[in-house]
DNA sequence: CCGTTTATTGGAACCAGTCCAGAAAAGCGG
DNA sequence: CCGCTTTTCTGGACTGGTTCCAATAAACGG
């Protein structure tokens, strides 16, 4: 990885009040490079091609700080594997019920929105899930 | 089982167009019995301390039938296992960070609700996760 | 450079869920 | 009520995803 690279991820980590070491920038390259909803075994399988030996559990460990940190996000997409992304515009979930592709759904606001009515407790977001069928789908049907 | 229950659970099984079983009867009993938002882990218990011996793979046999028949549902919660609940009013979820307690929040529809804008195929539903801190964890804290 | 704090490693263990092939039951026509 | 066909159930093995833990190693403040 080059240097400039690195220095920005590990400026990214500490900013979100991590330590950067080595596990966590790479993970959060590796995120980054895969784009999209991805698994900790898609992130652990990158990092193997690239010749970093790494323990699951560890992709597993950083994949949690990150989402601590809020510089990762887990993608509600129903059971399955949980899925991660970097961290950027707010933003929902369509799930084909299909190909059980995820796609990104623009939100109006742009940040977590919609308030549920009633003393329910406090709220920090609120993350819609649309489940369908998606245009691919439905056209090789 | 009392026997007008059982006829009203056959009942509904067949409504929704499946065959009237032992095992269905005795998991839609016990899902509405339990209330709520529940793992096939705690229909098989509730069924267990009931005395009533199934495999747990035929509760989530039965519980995939169940919800194919739209006789339950799968709440969208996050991670973890997946949890069913019998079918009704059409609602959205406030899942608490701290307890993971899931509470269900109307939807002002009352009805699969929301579409997203573009073309990204067709829509079925809606579900709307909230996030927070339910009101019981805000005082104990 | 040292010490303290925090993170990583690797393997074992765990839990949720799926698969499969034989046995049983449901519902049909007669 | 009987037997036939189809659907379902059973039980156990198996997989995938994830967590746990105790020893080791690395980060960073002084």
């Amino acid at each position: 990885m080059d240097v400039r690279r690195a220095a920005g991820l590990s400026r990214r980590l500490r900013d979100g009040g991590l330590r950067a070491t080595g596990p966590r920038t790479e993970v959060l390259g590796a995120l980054e490079d895969l784009g999209g909803h991805r698994t900790a075994d898609e992130v652990y399988d990158l990092l193997s091609t690239r010749g970093r030996r790494i323990p699951r559990s560890s992709v597993y460990n950083v994949l949690a700080s990150l989402v601590g940190a809020g510089l990762a996000l887990t993608a509600d997409a129903g059971p399955g594997a949980v899925l991660y992304e970097v961290a950027g515009e707010w933003h929902h979930h369509f799930v084909c019920k299909v190909c059980h592709r995820v796609t990104d759904v623009p939100c109006a606001a742009g940040k977590p929105c919609l308030t549920p009515s009633g003393d329910i407790g406090v709220v920090d977001e609120a993350q819609v899930i649309f489940r369908g069928t998606c245009a691919d789908c439905l056209t090789h049907s």
